[in-house]
DNA sequence: TTTGTATTGCGAATTTTTTCTCGATTTTAT
DNA sequence: ATAAAATCGAGAAAAAATTCGCAATACAAA
Protein backbone atom coordinates (compact mmCIF):
# COMPACT_ATOMS: atom_id res chain seq x y z
CA UNK A 1 0.00 0.00 0.00
CA UNK A 2 1.53 2.77 -0.84
CA UNK A 3 1.33 6.55 0.10
CA UNK A 4 -0.04 7.83 -3.25
CA UNK A 5 -2.81 5.77 -2.85
CA UNK A 6 -4.03 8.12 0.04
CA UNK A 7 -3.24 10.86 -2.48
CA UNK A 8 -6.82 12.46 -3.27
CA UNK A 9 -7.83 13.41 -6.67
CA UNK A 10 -9.88 16.31 -7.12
CA UNK A 11 -13.68 15.40 -8.05
CA UNK A 12 -13.41 16.95 -11.32
CA UNK A 13 -10.31 14.31 -12.15
CA UNK A 14 -12.65 11.54 -10.47
CA UNK A 15 -15.54 12.25 -13.13
CA UNK A 16 -13.05 12.00 -15.85
CA UNK A 17 -11.52 8.86 -14.80
CA UNK A 18 -14.70 6.79 -15.81
CA UNK A 19 -14.47 8.69 -19.00
CA UNK A 20 -10.90 7.58 -19.80
CA UNK A 21 -11.46 4.09 -18.95
CA UNK A 22 -14.66 3.74 -21.50
CA UNK A 23 -12.42 4.73 -24.22
CA UNK A 24 -9.79 2.67 -23.34
CA UNK A 25 -12.04 -0.40 -23.17
CA UNK A 26 -12.85 1.23 -26.92
CA UNK A 27 -9.15 1.10 -28.03
CA UNK A 28 -8.61 -2.03 -26.19
CA UNK A 29 -11.49 -3.91 -28.49
CA UNK A 30 -9.84 -2.53 -31.83
CA UNK A 31 -6.50 -4.10 -30.93
CA UNK A 32 -4.63 -1.12 -30.07
CA UNK A 33 -1.81 -1.95 -27.28
CA UNK A 34 -0.54 1.84 -26.30
CA UNK A 35 -2.29 5.12 -25.72
CA UNK A 36 -0.98 8.84 -25.42
CA UNK A 37 -2.21 11.54 -23.84
CA UNK A 38 -2.90 13.18 -26.96
CA UNK A 39 -5.54 10.64 -28.83
CA UNK A 40 -7.25 10.40 -25.07
CA UNK A 41 -7.62 13.91 -24.90
CA UNK A 42 -8.70 14.65 -28.80
CA UNK A 43 -11.37 11.95 -28.54
CA UNK A 44 -12.52 13.19 -25.42
CA UNK A 45 -12.06 16.79 -26.15
CA UNK A 46 -9.83 17.59 -23.51
CA UNK A 47 -6.24 19.39 -22.84
CA UNK A 48 -3.45 16.46 -22.97
CA UNK A 49 -1.91 18.06 -19.93
CA UNK A 50 -5.11 17.94 -18.16
CA UNK A 51 -5.12 13.87 -19.07
CA UNK A 52 -1.80 13.90 -18.09
CA UNK A 53 -2.15 15.29 -14.63
CA UNK A 54 -5.19 13.30 -14.01
CA UNK A 55 -3.46 10.14 -15.10
CA UNK A 56 -0.53 10.73 -12.68
CA UNK A 57 -2.67 9.93 -9.71
CA UNK A 58 -3.57 6.32 -10.58
CA UNK A 59 0.24 6.29 -10.56
CA UNK A 60 1.12 4.90 -13.51
CA UNK A 61 3.87 5.91 -15.62
CA UNK A 62 3.93 6.50 -19.29
CA UNK A 63 6.95 6.22 -21.62
CA UNK A 64 8.23 8.95 -24.26
CA UNK A 65 6.99 8.68 -26.99
CA UNK A 66 4.36 5.81 -27.19
CA UNK A 67 2.28 6.61 -24.05
CA UNK A 68 0.82 4.44 -21.87
CA UNK A 69 -0.15 0.37 -21.86
CA UNK A 70 -3.71 0.72 -22.15
CA UNK A 71 -3.88 -2.92 -20.13
CA UNK A 72 -2.09 -1.08 -17.64
CA UNK A 73 -4.08 1.78 -17.48
CA UNK A 74 -7.07 0.18 -17.15
CA UNK A 75 -5.76 -1.66 -14.10
CA UNK A 76 -4.77 1.40 -12.67
CA UNK A 77 -7.80 3.38 -12.68
CA UNK A 78 -9.83 0.39 -11.47
CA UNK A 79 -7.53 -0.10 -9.12
CA UNK A 80 -7.66 3.63 -8.15
CA UNK A 81 -11.40 3.65 -8.22
CA UNK A 82 -11.74 0.50 -6.39
CA UNK A 83 -13.66 -0.59 -9.04
CA UNK A 84 -11.30 -4.49 -9.21
CA UNK A 85 -12.76 -5.70 -5.93
CA UNK A 86 -16.88 -5.60 -5.97
CA UNK A 87 -18.22 -3.95 -3.32
CA UNK A 88 -21.86 -5.61 -2.01
CA UNK A 89 -24.55 -2.72 -1.49
CA UNK A 90 -27.78 -2.77 -0.79
CA UNK A 91 -30.31 -0.78 -2.78
CA UNK A 92 -33.42 1.22 -1.01
CA UNK A 93 -36.29 1.52 -3.19
CA UNK A 94 -37.98 -0.37 -5.75
CA UNK A 95 -39.32 2.28 -8.41
CA UNK A 96 -38.86 2.97 -11.70
CA UNK A 97 -35.14 4.01 -11.20
CA UNK A 98 -34.12 1.47 -8.57
CA UNK A 99 -35.27 -1.28 -10.79
CA UNK A 100 -33.60 0.49 -13.61
CA UNK A 101 -30.14 0.39 -11.52
CA UNK A 102 -30.92 -3.27 -10.39
CA UNK A 103 -31.60 -4.20 -14.27
CA UNK A 104 -28.18 -2.51 -15.03
CA UNK A 105 -25.95 -5.42 -14.82
CA UNK A 106 -23.23 -3.20 -16.17
CA UNK A 107 -22.67 -2.01 -12.50
CA UNK A 108 -20.54 -5.26 -11.59
CA UNK A 109 -18.15 -4.08 -13.94
CA UNK A 110 -18.35 -0.80 -11.94
CA UNK A 111 -17.38 -2.33 -8.49
CA UNK A 112 -20.60 -2.97 -7.45
CA UNK A 113 -22.50 -5.96 -6.58
CA UNK A 114 -26.67 -5.62 -5.35
CA UNK A 115 -27.06 -8.27 -2.98
CA UNK A 116 -30.62 -7.30 -1.78
CA UNK A 117 -33.39 -4.77 -2.49
CA UNK A 118 -36.07 -3.02 -0.04
CA UNK A 119 -39.36 -1.82 -0.47
CA UNK A 120 -42.21 -0.52 1.71
CA UNK A 121 -44.53 -1.90 -0.74
CA UNK A 122 -45.68 -5.45 0.10
CA UNK A 123 -46.86 -6.34 -3.44
CA UNK A 124 -42.75 -5.93 -4.23
CA UNK A 125 -41.94 -7.58 -0.55
CA UNK A 126 -41.03 -11.19 -1.32
CA UNK A 127 -40.39 -10.93 -5.36
CA UNK A 128 -37.28 -10.68 -6.90
CA UNK A 129 -35.68 -8.17 -9.66
CA UNK A 130 -32.85 -9.68 -12.25
CA UNK A 131 -32.62 -12.39 -9.31
CA UNK A 132 -31.90 -9.71 -6.28
CA UNK A 133 -34.47 -10.39 -3.53
CA UNK A 134 -37.33 -7.50 -2.32
CA UNK A 135 -37.10 -7.56 1.07
CA UNK A 136 -39.05 -5.33 3.76
CA UNK A 137 -36.73 -2.28 4.61
CA UNK A 138 -37.56 -3.54 8.43
CA UNK A 139 -34.87 -5.84 7.83
CA UNK A 140 -32.36 -3.41 6.23
CA UNK A 141 -30.54 -2.46 9.74
CA UNK A 142 -29.76 -5.80 10.68
CA UNK A 143 -29.16 -7.08 7.42
CA UNK A 144 -26.59 -4.80 6.73
CA UNK A 145 -24.91 -4.91 9.83
CA UNK A 146 -24.56 -9.12 9.93
CA UNK A 147 -23.42 -8.98 5.65
CA UNK A 148 -21.01 -5.92 6.65
CA UNK A 149 -22.27 -3.97 4.12
CA UNK A 150 -20.96 -0.30 3.70
CA UNK A 151 -22.44 0.66 0.15
CA UNK A 152 -26.33 1.93 -0.03
CA UNK A 153 -28.15 3.20 -2.90
CA UNK A 154 -31.03 5.01 -2.15
CA UNK A 155 -33.78 5.54 -4.84
CA UNK A 156 -37.16 6.29 -2.38
CA UNK A 157 -39.21 8.67 -2.93
CA UNK A 158 -37.51 12.37 -1.31
CA UNK A 159 -39.86 12.60 1.42
CA UNK A 160 -38.77 9.38 2.62
CA UNK A 161 -34.92 9.67 1.66
CA UNK A 162 -34.13 10.84 5.11
CA UNK A 163 -35.83 8.19 7.11
CA UNK A 164 -34.48 5.57 5.07
CA UNK A 165 -31.20 6.61 5.09
CA UNK A 166 -30.84 6.71 8.86
CA UNK A 167 -31.93 3.42 8.89
CA UNK A 168 -29.27 2.54 6.14
CA UNK A 169 -27.01 4.31 8.81
CA UNK A 170 -27.87 2.52 11.90
CA UNK A 171 -27.18 -0.78 9.77
CA UNK A 172 -23.97 0.31 9.78
CA UNK A 173 -23.49 1.53 6.16
CA UNK A 174 -20.46 4.13 5.08
CA UNK A 175 -21.56 5.13 1.92
CA UNK A 176 -25.04 6.43 0.57
CA UNK A 177 -25.46 6.68 -3.29
CA UNK A 178 -28.33 9.49 -3.17
CA UNK A 179 -30.63 10.16 -6.01
CA UNK A 180 -33.16 11.83 -3.90
CA UNK A 181 -33.49 15.33 -4.61
CA UNK A 182 -32.80 16.24 -1.09
CA UNK A 183 -30.14 17.18 1.55
CA UNK A 184 -29.29 14.50 3.81
CA UNK A 185 -28.48 15.20 7.41
CA UNK A 186 -25.97 12.41 8.63
CA UNK A 187 -23.08 11.74 10.71
CA UNK A 188 -20.35 13.23 9.55
CA UNK A 189 -18.26 10.25 9.07
CA UNK A 190 -20.88 8.94 6.26
CA UNK A 191 -19.90 9.47 3.00
CA UNK A 192 -22.86 11.10 0.86
CA UNK A 193 -22.90 11.39 -2.77
CA UNK A 194 -25.58 13.34 -4.37
CA UNK A 195 -26.54 11.93 -8.21
CA UNK A 196 -29.58 14.50 -8.94
CA UNK A 197 -30.37 13.92 -12.25
CA UNK A 198 -31.77 17.54 -11.86
CA UNK A 199 -28.06 18.94 -11.83
CA UNK A 200 -27.38 17.15 -15.01
CA UNK A 201 -30.31 18.40 -16.14
CA UNK A 202 -29.85 22.08 -15.17
CA UNK A 203 -26.53 22.27 -17.04
CA UNK A 204 -28.16 21.28 -20.70
CA UNK A 205 -30.98 23.37 -19.91
CA UNK A 206 -29.78 26.60 -19.16
CA UNK A 207 -26.97 26.11 -22.10
CA UNK A 208 -30.10 25.28 -24.39
CA UNK A 209 -31.87 28.72 -22.80
CA UNK A 210 -28.84 30.38 -23.40
CA UNK A 211 -28.31 29.62 -26.96
CA UNK A 212 -31.96 30.63 -27.88
CA UNK A 213 -31.74 33.96 -26.34
CA UNK A 214 -28.33 34.40 -28.51
CA UNK A 215 -29.58 32.67 -31.45
CA UNK A 216 -32.60 35.15 -31.58
CA UNK A 217 -30.09 38.03 -31.90
CA UNK B 1 -34.56 40.64 -22.48
CA UNK B 2 -31.84 42.24 -20.29
CA UNK B 3 -28.38 41.72 -20.66
CA UNK B 4 -27.44 39.85 -17.66
CA UNK B 5 -29.79 36.80 -19.02
CA UNK B 6 -27.16 36.38 -21.54
CA UNK B 7 -24.78 36.12 -18.71
CA UNK B 8 -23.51 32.18 -18.36
CA UNK B 9 -22.71 30.81 -15.26
CA UNK B 10 -19.91 28.55 -14.24
CA UNK B 11 -21.37 25.07 -14.37
CA UNK B 12 -20.58 24.57 -10.70
CA UNK B 13 -23.22 27.07 -9.74
CA UNK B 14 -25.76 25.39 -12.64
CA UNK B 15 -25.43 22.44 -10.70
CA UNK B 16 -25.84 23.89 -7.35
CA UNK B 17 -28.86 25.93 -8.63
CA UNK B 18 -31.20 22.50 -8.35
CA UNK B 19 -30.40 21.89 -4.68
CA UNK B 20 -31.55 25.59 -3.74
CA UNK B 21 -34.89 24.85 -5.47
CA UNK B 22 -35.63 22.10 -3.36
CA UNK B 23 -34.30 23.41 -0.49
CA UNK B 24 -36.56 26.37 -1.44
CA UNK B 25 -39.66 24.56 -2.09
CA UNK B 26 -38.92 22.06 1.43
CA UNK B 27 -38.89 25.89 2.88
CA UNK B 28 -42.19 27.40 1.03
CA UNK B 29 -43.93 24.60 2.34
CA UNK B 30 -43.03 25.17 5.84
CA UNK B 31 -44.75 28.10 5.47
CA UNK B 32 -41.29 30.07 5.79
CA UNK B 33 -41.51 33.65 3.09
CA UNK B 34 -37.38 34.98 3.71
CA UNK B 35 -34.50 32.91 3.79
CA UNK B 36 -30.94 34.16 3.72
CA UNK B 37 -27.71 32.78 2.26
CA UNK B 38 -26.96 32.00 5.83
CA UNK B 39 -29.75 29.14 6.10
CA UNK B 40 -29.32 28.10 2.63
CA UNK B 41 -25.47 27.57 3.40
CA UNK B 42 -25.92 25.78 6.58
CA UNK B 43 -28.85 23.58 5.01
CA UNK B 44 -26.79 22.52 2.08
CA UNK B 45 -23.18 22.63 3.66
CA UNK B 46 -21.91 25.66 1.51
CA UNK B 47 -20.57 28.90 2.44
CA UNK B 48 -23.06 31.45 2.32
CA UNK B 49 -20.87 33.94 0.06
CA UNK B 50 -20.69 31.42 -2.12
CA UNK B 51 -25.04 31.00 -2.18
CA UNK B 52 -24.64 34.83 -2.77
CA UNK B 53 -22.48 34.69 -5.71
CA UNK B 54 -24.41 31.50 -7.45
CA UNK B 55 -27.89 33.67 -6.57
CA UNK B 56 -26.63 37.11 -8.17
CA UNK B 57 -26.49 34.89 -11.23
CA UNK B 58 -30.30 35.15 -11.27
CA UNK B 59 -30.29 38.63 -11.17
CA UNK B 60 -32.55 38.61 -7.80
CA UNK B 61 -31.65 41.27 -5.09
CA UNK B 62 -32.03 40.47 -1.45
CA UNK B 63 -32.11 42.32 1.58
CA UNK B 64 -30.13 43.39 4.79
CA UNK B 65 -31.31 41.48 7.41
CA UNK B 66 -33.95 39.34 5.69
CA UNK B 67 -32.81 37.99 2.62
CA UNK B 68 -34.61 36.90 -0.06
CA UNK B 69 -38.14 36.44 -0.54
CA UNK B 70 -38.32 32.57 -1.62
CA UNK B 71 -41.38 32.74 -3.91
CA UNK B 72 -39.35 35.67 -5.62
CA UNK B 73 -36.33 33.47 -5.54
CA UNK B 74 -37.83 30.56 -6.46
CA UNK B 75 -39.03 32.02 -9.65
CA UNK B 76 -35.88 33.98 -10.58
CA UNK B 77 -34.01 30.25 -10.54
CA UNK B 78 -36.83 28.53 -12.38
CA UNK B 79 -36.51 31.35 -14.61
CA UNK B 80 -33.06 30.95 -15.09
CA UNK B 81 -32.78 27.68 -16.13
CA UNK B 82 -36.43 28.07 -18.06
CA UNK B 83 -37.85 25.28 -16.03
CA UNK B 84 -40.78 27.84 -15.95
CA UNK B 85 -41.26 27.06 -19.85
CA UNK B 86 -41.82 23.35 -20.55
CA UNK B 87 -39.80 22.29 -23.19
CA UNK B 88 -40.96 19.14 -25.31
CA UNK B 89 -38.37 16.42 -25.70
CA UNK B 90 -38.03 12.99 -27.37
CA UNK B 91 -36.42 9.94 -26.06
CA UNK B 92 -34.86 7.52 -27.80
CA UNK B 93 -33.85 3.91 -25.60
CA UNK B 94 -36.98 2.54 -23.80
CA UNK B 95 -35.35 -0.06 -22.21
CA UNK B 96 -34.82 0.19 -17.99
CA UNK B 97 -33.98 3.75 -17.70
CA UNK B 98 -35.42 5.01 -20.63
CA UNK B 99 -38.85 3.78 -18.84
CA UNK B 100 -37.37 5.09 -15.57
CA UNK B 101 -37.33 8.48 -16.94
CA UNK B 102 -40.46 8.15 -18.63
CA UNK B 103 -42.43 7.34 -15.27
CA UNK B 104 -40.68 10.24 -13.76
CA UNK B 105 -43.60 12.87 -14.02
CA UNK B 106 -41.52 14.80 -12.14
CA UNK B 107 -39.52 16.13 -14.77
CA UNK B 108 -42.48 18.22 -15.99
CA UNK B 109 -41.65 20.22 -13.17
CA UNK B 110 -38.29 20.71 -14.90
CA UNK B 111 -39.39 21.99 -17.90
CA UNK B 112 -39.10 18.55 -19.45
CA UNK B 113 -41.68 17.51 -21.18
CA UNK B 114 -41.86 13.71 -23.27
CA UNK B 115 -44.04 13.76 -26.29
CA UNK B 116 -42.42 10.85 -27.84
CA UNK B 117 -40.54 7.62 -27.22
CA UNK B 118 -38.51 6.01 -29.67
CA UNK B 119 -37.04 2.16 -30.36
CA UNK B 120 -35.70 -0.27 -32.63
CA UNK B 121 -37.51 -3.17 -30.89
CA UNK B 122 -40.57 -4.55 -32.49
CA UNK B 123 -42.45 -5.59 -29.36
CA UNK B 124 -42.68 -2.10 -27.63
CA UNK B 125 -43.13 0.11 -31.14
CA UNK B 126 -47.09 1.04 -30.73
CA UNK B 127 -47.12 0.55 -26.98
CA UNK B 128 -47.70 3.23 -24.62
CA UNK B 129 -45.48 4.32 -21.42
CA UNK B 130 -47.20 6.50 -18.83
CA UNK B 131 -49.14 8.05 -21.75
CA UNK B 132 -46.58 8.62 -24.16
CA UNK B 133 -46.39 6.38 -27.19
CA UNK B 134 -43.38 4.66 -28.48
CA UNK B 135 -42.49 4.50 -32.40
CA UNK B 136 -39.89 3.36 -34.24
CA UNK B 137 -36.69 5.16 -34.38
CA UNK B 138 -37.04 5.89 -38.05
CA UNK B 139 -39.49 7.81 -37.64
CA UNK B 140 -37.62 10.08 -35.57
CA UNK B 141 -36.18 12.90 -38.12
CA UNK B 142 -39.11 13.79 -39.87
CA UNK B 143 -40.97 13.83 -36.41
CA UNK B 144 -38.73 15.82 -34.70
CA UNK B 145 -38.44 18.31 -37.48
CA UNK B 146 -42.13 18.69 -37.94
CA UNK B 147 -43.08 19.13 -34.37
CA UNK B 148 -39.44 20.94 -33.87
CA UNK B 149 -37.97 19.31 -31.01
CA UNK B 150 -35.16 20.88 -29.77
CA UNK B 151 -34.23 18.49 -26.83
CA UNK B 152 -33.63 14.94 -27.11
CA UNK B 153 -32.37 12.14 -24.15
CA UNK B 154 -30.27 9.44 -25.30
CA UNK B 155 -31.13 6.41 -23.24
CA UNK B 156 -29.81 3.71 -25.66
CA UNK B 157 -27.01 1.09 -25.77
CA UNK B 158 -23.73 2.61 -25.79
CA UNK B 159 -23.30 0.70 -29.07
CA UNK B 160 -26.11 2.27 -30.72
CA UNK B 161 -25.73 6.02 -29.20
CA UNK B 162 -23.47 7.69 -31.85
CA UNK B 163 -25.88 6.45 -34.29
CA UNK B 164 -29.40 7.59 -32.37
CA UNK B 165 -27.63 11.13 -31.72
CA UNK B 166 -26.62 11.81 -35.51
CA UNK B 167 -30.65 11.04 -36.29
CA UNK B 168 -31.24 13.31 -33.66
CA UNK B 169 -29.03 15.66 -35.12
CA UNK B 170 -30.92 15.16 -38.70
CA UNK B 171 -33.80 15.82 -37.15
CA UNK B 172 -32.84 19.11 -35.68
CA UNK B 173 -32.33 18.55 -32.51
CA UNK B 174 -30.19 20.63 -30.93
CA UNK B 175 -29.14 19.76 -27.03
CA UNK B 176 -28.81 16.18 -26.40
CA UNK B 177 -29.14 14.67 -22.35
CA UNK B 178 -26.66 11.53 -23.12
CA UNK B 179 -26.91 8.91 -20.54
CA UNK B 180 -24.65 6.63 -22.56
CA UNK B 181 -21.62 5.88 -21.67
CA UNK B 182 -19.27 7.04 -24.59
CA UNK B 183 -17.96 10.58 -25.75
CA UNK B 184 -20.45 11.97 -28.96
CA UNK B 185 -19.21 13.16 -32.03
CA UNK B 186 -21.34 15.48 -33.39
CA UNK B 187 -21.26 19.20 -34.97
CA UNK B 188 -19.80 21.93 -32.68
CA UNK B 189 -23.09 23.74 -32.22
CA UNK B 190 -25.08 20.70 -30.98
CA UNK B 191 -25.22 20.61 -27.26
CA UNK B 192 -24.46 17.34 -25.36
CA UNK B 193 -24.49 16.66 -21.47
CA UNK B 194 -23.10 13.52 -20.64
CA UNK B 195 -25.13 12.12 -17.25
CA UNK B 196 -23.24 9.31 -17.11
CA UNK B 197 -23.84 7.46 -13.98
CA UNK B 198 -20.37 6.15 -13.36
CA UNK B 199 -19.20 9.41 -12.89
CA UNK B 200 -20.92 9.82 -9.96
CA UNK B 201 -20.33 6.46 -8.96
CA UNK B 202 -16.48 6.91 -9.48
CA UNK B 203 -16.37 9.92 -6.63
CA UNK B 204 -18.01 7.84 -4.31
CA UNK B 205 -16.21 5.00 -5.32
CA UNK B 206 -12.84 6.34 -4.55
CA UNK B 207 -14.31 7.92 -1.16
CA UNK B 208 -15.22 4.72 0.10
CA UNK B 209 -12.10 3.70 -1.19
CA UNK B 210 -9.58 6.08 0.82
CA UNK B 211 -12.15 5.99 3.94
CA UNK B 212 -11.02 2.15 4.25
CA UNK B 213 -7.13 3.31 3.42
CA UNK B 214 -7.06 5.49 5.85
CA UNK B 215 -9.08 3.55 8.55
CA UNK B 216 -6.97 0.93 8.21
CA UNK B 217 -4.11 2.41 10.09
C1' DT C 1 -34.84 57.79 18.58
C1' DT C 2 -30.92 55.19 19.20
C1' DT C 3 -28.43 50.99 19.43
C1' DG C 4 -27.49 46.30 18.31
C1' DT C 5 -27.72 42.59 15.06
C1' DA C 6 -28.05 40.09 10.80
C1' DT C 7 -27.78 40.48 6.24
C1' DT C 8 -26.55 41.76 1.32
C1' DG C 9 -23.28 42.87 -2.30
C1' DC C 10 -18.90 43.97 -3.94
C1' DG C 11 -13.94 43.97 -4.44
C1' DA C 12 -9.83 41.60 -2.90
C1' DA C 13 -7.36 37.56 -1.60
C1' DT C 14 -6.89 32.81 -1.71
C1' DT C 15 -7.26 28.33 -3.33
C1' DT C 16 -8.07 25.10 -6.86
C1' DT C 17 -7.95 23.65 -11.46
C1' DT C 18 -6.46 24.10 -16.01
C1' DT C 19 -3.22 25.29 -19.46
C1' DC C 20 1.38 26.49 -21.11
C1' DT C 21 6.43 25.74 -21.72
C1' DC C 22 10.17 23.01 -22.16
C1' DG C 23 13.87 19.66 -21.18
C1' DA C 24 14.53 14.61 -21.06
C1' DT C 25 13.46 10.26 -23.06
C1' DT C 26 12.19 6.70 -26.22
C1' DT C 27 11.17 4.94 -30.70
C1' DT C 28 11.42 5.10 -35.76
C1' DA C 29 13.54 6.21 -39.97
C1' DT C 30 17.57 7.37 -42.54
C1' DA D 1 24.97 5.51 -35.73
C1' DT D 2 22.59 9.59 -36.15
C1' DA D 3 18.76 12.48 -36.83
C1' DA D 4 13.85 13.27 -36.55
C1' DA D 5 9.43 12.79 -34.39
C1' DA D 6 6.41 12.09 -30.58
C1' DT D 7 5.66 11.77 -26.07
C1' DC D 8 5.98 12.18 -20.86
C1' DG D 9 6.58 14.71 -16.62
C1' DA D 10 7.54 18.69 -13.92
C1' DG D 11 7.37 23.39 -12.83
C1' DA D 12 5.45 27.92 -14.07
C1' DA D 13 1.69 30.64 -15.53
C1' DA D 14 -3.02 31.51 -16.22
C1' DA D 15 -7.76 30.99 -15.42
C1' DA D 16 -11.58 29.72 -12.71
C1' DA D 17 -13.88 29.10 -8.51
C1' DT D 18 -14.14 29.79 -3.72
C1' DT D 19 -13.58 32.32 0.41
C1' DC D 20 -12.53 36.54 3.04
C1' DG D 21 -13.24 41.30 4.62
C1' DC D 22 -16.03 44.98 5.11
C1' DA D 23 -19.05 49.01 4.14
C1' DA D 24 -23.87 49.87 3.51
C1' DT D 25 -28.42 48.69 4.81
C1' DA D 26 -32.67 47.11 6.94
C1' DC D 27 -35.02 45.54 10.81
C1' DA D 28 -35.92 44.83 15.85
C1' DA D 29 -35.52 45.98 20.44
C1' DA D 30 -34.50 49.16 24.01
Amino acid sequence: MTASQFKSAPEPTLRRLPRYLHLLFRLREGGLEDVSSTLIARELKLDPTQVRKDIEYTDIVGRPKTGYPIEDLIIAIEAFLNWNNTEDAFIAGVGNLGSAMLGYQRFKKYGLNFVAAFDTDKQKIGTQIDTIPVLSIEKLPDLANRMKIKFGVLTVPPQYAQFVAEIMVEGGIKAIWNFAPCQLKLPDDVIVENAQLTQSLAVISRKLHEKKILGSD
